[in-house]
DNA sequence: AAGACGTGGGT
DNA sequence: TACCCAAGTCT
């Protein structure tokens, strides 16, 4: 028997935590539960996987409801694109598996927002199968104790790290031995400052004994930074505000917003209200101008969003663009929308 | 195949 | 402050 996988596995079963999702192996809340946690901290997702499953018990629940309410739920939790997946795959398998989650590796990989991680994931854990589940936890934990400096982050990196993952599976309890993996390195082979003294594998660990601890795994890629500059218009006429969906391929697809207008740097006021798309939106003798905030920060990833919200109220209710949706105040709160402006209606609007 | 895609917590 | 990183996937 292997002595790194007998110690991650005598670890496992003194050390696990109890987690919603691991008292079932019902493939669809393994799914649920993976798309949930990816890039995303298990006590961030926990709240969110609650109400999904209370929301939608089974697959055909899900693939049933609107892709509006899906957002909603899984509003404030980023990445939306796990959840348009996650329903369109829903949709895909009641209609072609009659609601039930195939078992094939290679089919359950196929699905849309279901990765080489994650059909491992729910290959291992509801079907048994010998499938290595290699996450950001257990690149780290392989790459500190085996002493592989070859980066995570490159194809050809990710290579090495799932071929000996998938050694070390074989003739393992497979859902037990990928989770105690991740759970491993999730609370005791932490990335920062792990406690290594107190860890049961420092005596044969590789990073331990060179002290590289800190220098494994190996990142190569660095993120850079966009600058943007969005300004809202929160328009009010009596009860109604209007909003507007976000369609195209960028941040926030298929969440609403209020109108806006993107300029390239942080535009004064009377040059923005002086802009053609300003004059398209509303006439400007047609308004008064309520409130305007400061330019505020919201951080992405990749992107610094500098954003104001210009509060306008209109004196007579003129013909809008087609693309805005006019809505009652009281009912704001029934769509998704990013944190930004969540943030903002909470503080803002008068919920009756 | 490099870059995009959210949000929040930790240092 | 700025940066890292958290059960990755898609294009």
């Amino acid at each position: 028997m292997d002595i790194f996988n007998s110690l991650i596995h005598h670890w496992y079963s003194l050390y696990k935590r109890n987690l919603p999702w691991r008292d079932t192996r019902n493939p669809y809340y393994i799914w649920l539960s993976e798309i949930i946690l990816q890039q995303t901290r298990i006590e961030q997702g926990r709240a969110y996987y609650m109400s999904f499953i209370g929301e939608f018990p089974t697959i055909s629940d899900l693939a049933n409801a609107s892709e509006d309410k899906v957002l909603k739920l899984w509003q404030g939790l980023g990445y939306y694109s796990r959840a348009r997946n996650l329903h369109f795959t829903a949709r895909y398998i009641a209609e072609h598996f009659n609601g039930k989650f195939p078992e094939e590796y290679r089919l359950i990989l196929s699905l849309k927002g279901i990765g080489e991680y994650t059909a491992a994931a729910i290959s291992s854990i509801s079907f048994n199968q010998e499938y290595p589940a290699v996450d950001g936890n257990v690149y780290r934990v392989l790459s500190r104790f085996y002493g592989i400096s070859d980066p995570i982050d490159t194809s050809a990196g990710k290579k090495i790290f799932v071929k000996l993952g998938a050694e070390l599976i074989k003739g393992t309890d497979p859902g037990m031995h990928n989770q105690a993996l991740m759970e491993f390195g999730a609370l005791q082979c932490t990335p920062q400052k792990p406690d290594c003294l107190r860890c049961p594998l420092h005596e044969r660990c590789y990073a331990f004994a060179n002290k590289k601890v800190a220098d494994l795994p190996v990142k190569l890629k660095k993120t850079t930074q966009r600058h943007r500059y969005f300004n809202y218009f929160d328009i009010s006429h009596g009860d109604s505000v209007w909003l507007k969906k976000r369609v195209e391929k960028d941040i926030w697809k298929n969440l609403f917003e209020f109108p806006m207008i993107e300029t390239s740097v942080a535009t004064g006021f009377e040059e923005l209200m002086a802009m053609s798309e300003v004059n398209q939106l509303m006439d400007a003798d047609n308004l008064v101008v309520e409130k305007i905030t400061d330019w505020k920060i919201h951080l992405l990833t990749h992107q610094k969003i500098n954003y104001r919200i210009i509060k306008v109220s209109l004196l007579q209710e003129k013909e809008m663009p087609v693309e805005l949706i006019r809505v009652n105040k009281k009912d704001i709160f029934n769509f998704a929308v990013p944190k930004l402006l969540e943030t903002y209606l909470i503080r803002n609007i008068e919920n009756g």
